[in-house]
DNA sequence: CACCAGGCTGTCT
DNA sequence: AGACAGCATGGT
């Protein structure tokens, strides 16, 4: 299957730190949503993909008009032009709302490969198994699944494994169905109430999973680069970042999130 | 080997 | 109520 794409970049849209069950097989990305798993390669201006359907694409990589509008609108802070230009066609996903909870329970105290790690010994400690191309590949398990802590604990998820297994208790599919249609201060507030999951981590899952576009998730790369950028090198409460964020983007502080983080990770790793 | 990561818990105003 | 120090874990 094949999709006409005029602003997208597959490649810094997965690598990007908001999404993390992939792996690249030549050309290919082999991506994983819950019990799905379908392949993706870019060519320019041409998406091809096979597994899924174009609807799925299109919600997965976030591309609708009204995202590539508001990622121009963002234009007007001078600060972001650059960066926004710089990586044209970097796009905020829209993921699964329980594979996301648990891959930013995962990410307390980590980092991206080890993320990915966890996710990749969940799913084959805890899903079914799937065949792709001849190669055997895991599902994702389902809310309820996840369900004996000693096989969490071997998935090299350390103290985290306590809050995996707790919320793993606490949700359904539905009570993320149900957080969509809240508002994001609402669902933001009924996400902390889970074991693992502070500001940060909720303001992740409302951004890359539950469409609150103005969730603006501070992380220390997140600190670094507004202080770089905003605040003159000043340190900056979190709290207050957040609320900077809101007064500067409103809406569309999820897309500047996502354009800074980018910037900030590639910058300090030498990407050019 | 020192260093790097967010959330939870207890303690102090 | 709000601020803050100390802890837990695995990879580089």
């Amino acid at each position: 299957m094949r999709l006409a794409v005029s602003t997208f970049d597959l490649a810094n849209t997965i690598t990007s730190g908001q999404f993390f069950r992939f792996q690249k097989v030549g050309e290919w990305y082999y991506c994983h949503e819950r019990d799905k798993c379908f392949k993706v390669c870019q060519q320019e201006s041409a998406l091809f993909f096979e597994g899924v359907d174009e609807s799925h694409i299109t919600r997965l990589f976030g591309l609708t008009k009204q995202q590539e509008k508001s990622i121009e609108l963002l234009k007007q802070d001078p600060t972001l032009i650059p960066l926004i230009n710089k990586y044209k066609g970097l796009r905020v996903m829209q993921r699964d709302p329980w594979e996301t909870l648990v891959s930013f329970q995962c990410s307390i105290m980590s980092n991206i490969p080890k993320i990915r790690k966890n996710m990749e010994l969940l799913a084959q400690a805890f899903g079914k198994e799937i065949v792709v191309d001849g190669q055997k590949r895991h599902a994702f398990p389902n809310p309820g699944d996840i369900n004996d802590l000693s096989k969490i604990k071997a998935c090299a998820t350390g103290f985290r494994a306590r809050y995996i297994h707790a919320a793993n208790r606490m949700v359904t599919d539905a009570f993320f169905e149900k957080l969509k249609k809240k508002k994001y201060e609402e669902a933001h507030e009924k996400l902390m109430d889970l074991p693992g999951v502070a500001e940060k981590v909720a303001d992740c899952i409302c951004l890359f999973a539950l469409g609150k576009t103005e969730a603006f998730p501070v992380d220390v790369w997140i600190e670094r680069v507004m202080q770089e950028l905003y605040f003159n090198e000043e340190r900056v409460k979190h709290d207050h970042m957040r609320e900077f964020a809101k007064e500067r983007w409103g809406k569309n502080a999820g897309y500047a999130q996502q354009y800074l983080y980018h910037w900030v990770r590639n910058k300090q790793k030498g990407i050019d």
